[in-house]
DNA sequence: CGGCTGATTGTTAGCAATCAGCCGGTGCCCTAAT
């Protein structure tokens, strides 16, 4: 077929389906390499049409489609607005732990005998080798993973199954396989990509700068201040808004003293029961909640077009969440506020949630385990007494240093060549320690966010690896007129160049700003340099 | 790592300074007890 008829055929469907009467570029060309059964890797903000990219291509695909997502409130939304369209080639349906079993043979029995299109799951339903079994031989003809990101950011500790899911794939038949997210930062790419081991992707990466947010950071030496801040821009009267902080007890406390202060809001974080999450995630849809405050449990799933603010009470553990969280911000293209009330000791609660490495007998302990046979994870669990958050993130780390390999039905065994459980147990401490410190130096970059007097704009879609010639004009410093246009040309490397430094290896010139330079290093994250030093004594090399 | 709380100390009778101990985000899933 050749592209032009390709093209129409995706038009066509998507007039159909969704009655759109146009593509965008990126939607196209991402569309098309899906067509092509290429693997693909999308990068768009919300509201952007990304599920459709999946969506038009699966409907005119024969066979079905795998939608691994992270969250049962979101696949029920998902699924939801696939259902109401009342069209066959679009019908959805979900195997969980919220379906009964007759349930889950009823949604497998939809899609074998073609009825139902779209199967949703998680990657710990997958992870389970009956149900791996049962999706196999439903011979799926493309596997989507939306919010892709949770690979990156769950994956190493939080959620580990979803570090398996190339593997996950891999057992179903290894489909041609499709990332979708709204925000990846470079290395968050490539770990979505060697994760989930996609072959030579079509990357589409779109839309980051939001010139309709406006972007402002106020450094808060007392707490009195930042809540005089948060009250002034609540007088200014535009509503909903989100109000992020960084404790449950906070959420909770600040919301009861904002109700009290004439301002109506209510909380929401992870401790509340599901079904009062699920109430007050529709009353806040439904505008029926002014002023939602929360931890960063409140978010992924949350379309609304008119959030006019979005305030942070605390410095965000990073770029990647702090972009997350303000694209929540101004999605019907009106004007939005965008405020970051900061202290330096926010930093503390990031070093406690990424402390803590593994522990070197354990690890040593379970390599050798795997040298003397290929083990279930159950099995594991009861040889070593590790519980399955800390087994999954040990086997990965083993994994990641060629000391664990997964086999069939969920068994995981060693490498021919697997290195001594001693060497081993070392070289997964050393990959955790690098895990660490990258995973701090994204704070420090959050940190040198909120410090920088140039454009935060910038300074933001840099950190992304995308390069603007010219200031933002929609943030504080543009305003103050403090920014200085970052022209890529002014230091000794350009921009995305690859370069060396005796120390911590290879790396990626990010941007300038002023006298400094932000590199991005494979091992050891992101670091800010002196450009004065780094010419002088000739630090960096061209790689 | 750092803020908060309650107890101890220190100097001298009501309270200030110090310190140890505790707490802190994100969600699948399964199992057992109602």
């Amino acid at each position: 077929m050749t592209l032009t008829r390709q093209s129409t055929t995706l038009r066509r469907a998507a007039r159909s389906l969704f009655g759109w009467t146009t593509l965008r570029p990126h939607q196209l060309a991402a569309m098309r390499a899906v067509m092509k059964r290429r693997d693909a890797l999308v990068v768009l903000p919300t509201g952007a049409g990304k599920s459709a990219i999946y969506q038009i291509p699966a409907s005119l695909i024969p066979g079905p489609t795998v939608v691994v997502s992270p969250l049962l409130a979101l696949q029920q939304d998902q699924i939801a607005a696939l259902n109401e369209r009342q069209r066959p080639e679009l019908r959805a349906v979900r195997i969980s732990s919220h379906e009964s079993p007759a349930q889950q043979s009823e949604a497998i029995e939809e899609i074998r005998a073609g009825r139902a299109e779209f199967l949703f799951i998680t990657p710990e339903q997958l992870s389970n080798p009956e149900r791996m079994a049962e999706v196999r031989a439903l011979k799926p003809a493309l596997v989507a993973v939306d919010e892709a990101h949770c690979i990156s950011a769950w994956g190493h500790d939080f959620r580990p199954d979803y570090l398996a899911l190339g593997h996950l794939v891999e057992e179903i038949g290894r489909p041609p396989v499709v990332a979708l997210t709204a925000t990846a930062s470079p290395p968050v790419r490539e770990d979505i990509v060697s994760r989930l081991r996609l072959r030579d992707p079509e990357v589409v990466v779109s839309g980051l700068d939001r010139p309709n947010l406006f972007l402002e950071v106020a450094h808060c030496p007392t707490e009195d201040y930042r809540w005089r801040r948060l009250v002034a821009l609540l007088r200014s009267d535009e509503r909903p808004g989100i109000v992020y902080v960084p404790t449950r007890r906070a959420a909770e406390d600040l919301a009861a003293r904002l109700t009290d202060a004439g301002f109506p809001s209510r909380y929401y974080h992870g401790g509340m029961p599901a079904g009062a999450r699920g109430e007050l995630h529709e009353a806040f849809l439904a505008d029926q909640v002014p002023i939602m405050v929360a931890t960063s449990a409140f978010g992924m799933g949350i379309d609304k077009p008119n959030i006019a603010w979005v305030v942070h009470m605390a410095l965000p553990d990073s770029p990647d969440s702090y972009f997350q969280e303000i694209g929540r911000a101004g999605r019907d293209g009106q004007p939005a506020r965008v405020l970051l009330l900061w202290q330096a000791e926010d930093v503390g609660l990031r070093r406690f949630f990424t402390a803590g490495l593994p522990d070197t007998t354990e690890l040593r302990d379970l390599a050798a385990l795997l040298r003397a046979r290929a083990r279930s994870r159950k099995e594991l669990r009861e040889l070593t007494g590790l519980g399955p958050r800390k087994l999954g993130q040990y086997l990965s780390l083993l994994e990641q240093v060629g000391a664990a390999e997964p086999r069939s039905k969920g068994r995981v065994g060693s490498p021919r060549y697997a290195p001594t459980p001693v060497d081993a147990a070392a070289a997964a401490l050393a990959e955790a320690e690098r895990q660490q410190t990258v995973t701090r130096s994204r704070t420090d970059m959050m940190r040198a966010f909120a410090e920088t007097t140039g454009c935060r704009g910038q300074a933001l879609l840099a950190y992304f690896g995308e390069q603007m010639t010219a200031v933002c004009g929609h943030c504080d410093n543009c305003h103050a007129g403090t920014s200085t246009p970052d022209d890529g040309a002014i230091g000794p490397f350009p921009v995305h160049s690859q370069v060396r430094h005796p120390e911590w290896g290879p790396g990626l010139v990010l941007s300038y700003d002023e006298d400094r330079m932000t590199v991005l290093f494979d091992e050891v994250g992101y670091k800010t340099l002196s450009v004065r030093v780094v010419s002088e004594q000739e630090l960096l090399t061209l790689d």
